[in-house]
DNA sequence: TTTTGTTGATTGACCAGTCAATAAAAAATA
DNA sequence: TATTTTTTATTGACTGGTCAATCAACAAAA
C-alpha cells in the first residue's frame, strides 16, 4: 500500500473541522486556531495549506456542494419517472445527512457570507442554477416550459425557507413534514394542469 | 412646542445607521465606530445609549420588527374580506419597504445571528409566530383548522425563501413576481377546498 | 449646581497571518 | 548500503492591526 502525502488528510480533517466548528458556533466568527485545533493541529499548519481564512472557507463551501450534488446525481440515477425524479430532489434536500443543523448553519452562514465574497456568492450562484435544473429534469417533461419553470423557481424557494426555519430549531422540526409540504406543493401544482387548467405564465 | 431630550434622537439615529450599514456590508461585523460615524456621534456616545453592541444589535431587530407589524396591523386594517387578510400579509412582506436588499441583509444576518444570540432568537420566534398568526386570520376562515395551519406554513416557509434569494439577488429579483408566486401557491391551496369555482379577479 | 450630552484618548483582548526553526521522510549521490 | 541533500510536515513565538468597552474631562442645559 502506497504511503500517501498528509496534504490531502489535513485539508480534509480542516474541512470537517471548519463545519463542525461553524455548525456549533452557528456562526462563521470561528477563528482558525478554534478550527485547527478542533482538527489537531496548530493555526499555523491550516494557513500552510490554505493560505488565508477565506481560501478554506470557500473551499468548506466547496466541499458541501460537492456532497450535495453527489448525493443528489445517485438519487437521479436511481429514480425511474419524471415525477420520481423531482421528488428525489427533494428527498435529497431534507435527508439526513443534508438536514443536519450542522449543515444547515454552515450553508446559513455562507449565505450572509456571500454578500460579501464574490467567490462565495458565484458558488451559491452555482448551487441554486444546479437545483433549478435538476427540478426541471424532472418537470420539463410533465409541465408547459414557462409552468415547469414557475414551479421549480417555487419548490426552490421553498427549500430554501424551510431550511431557514429549521436552522432556528422553530417552525418545521422534522424532515418529513418539510418533504410533506413541498410534495403537496409540487403535487398541487401538478394537478393543475393534469385537469386542463389554463394559466397565463406571463413573466 | 416642548424641547425634547437627546436621547431618543440618537437611538434612533444609530439604530438607523446600524440598518444602514449591515446593509451595506451585507453582515453584522460592522463596527460601532462605523455605525457612530454614520449617525453623526462618536462610538463612545453610542455605548452610553446602549451598553453593549449586542444591546444595540436587538435594539436594531426590535424596531424592524416593530415597523414590519406596524405595517402589517395597518394593511390588515384595511382588508375586508378574509382572503383580502392574507394577500395584505403577503404584500406587506413584499413591499417597497420591507423587501429592501437592505432591510433583507439585516433580516439575514440576524437569522445567523440568532443562532448565537437568546434574545435575537427569541425574537424571531415572536416574529415568526406574528405571521402565522396573521395569516391564519384569513386562512382560519376558508380551510378547515389543519389544511390552514399548513398552508400558513407553507406561505411562511415561501416568504423566508424568497427573502434569502433576494439577498442573493439570484432567482427571483422583483416583488411582483415574488408576490405571484406566493398569491399561486395560495390560490392551489384554496381552490382544492371550494365547493363552486369562483374566480377572484387577484389584485 | 446638578443633570444631560458628548468626545478623545486609552486599554485590554483577540486574532489573522508570518517566520524562523525543527523534525522527519524521500530522493539523490557516493 | 550509507551518506548527503532536498522536500515535506509541523510548530511556537511573534507582529500588526482591529475593535469593544472604559474613563476622565469638558460643555451646555435645567
Amino acid at each position: 500500500m502506497p504511503k500517501v502525502g498528509m496534504e490531502p488528510l489535513r485539508r480534509r480533517a480542516l474541512i470537517d473541522a471548519t463545519i463542525s466548528a461553524i455548525g456549533e458556533r452557528g456562526s462563521l466568527d470561528v477563528t482558525m486556531s478554534e478550527i485547527a485545533g478542533r482538527a489537531g493541529v496548530s493555526s499555523a499548519l491550516a494557513h500552510h495549506y490554505f493560505g488565508a481564512k477565506d481560501e478554506l472557507l470557500q473551499a468548506t463551501m466547496r466541499h458541501l456542494l460537492a456532497e450535495l450534488n453527489a448525493d443528489t446525481r445517485k438519487a437521479l440515477n436511481s429514480a425511474q419517472t419524471p415525477r420520481g425524479r423531482i421528488s428525489a430532489v427533494i428527498a435529497v434536500s431534507f435527508s439526513d445527512k443534508q438536514f443536519q443543523p450542522e449543515t444547515i448553519a454552515a450553508w446559513l452562514s455562507f449565505y450572509v457570507e456571500a454578500q460579501k465574497s464574490m467567490a462565495l456568492r458565484r458558488l451559491l450562484r452555482v448551487y441554486a442554477r444546479r437545483l433549478h435544473s435538476n427540478l426541471m429534469s424532472g418537470l420539463a417533461d410533465l409541465l408547459p416550459r414557462s409552468a415547469a419553470d414557475h414551479a421549480a423557481e417555487g419548490i426552490a424557494a421553498l427549500i430554501d425557507g424551510l431550511y431557514i426555519r429549521r436552522a432556528l430549531k422553530d417552525g418545521t422540526p422534522n424532515a418529513a413534514s418539510a418533504v410533506g409540504l413541498v410534495e403537496d406543493y409540487l403535487e398541487t401544482r401538478l394537478s393543475g394542469f393534469r385537469a386542463g387548467k389554463h394559466r397565463s405564465g406571463g413573466k
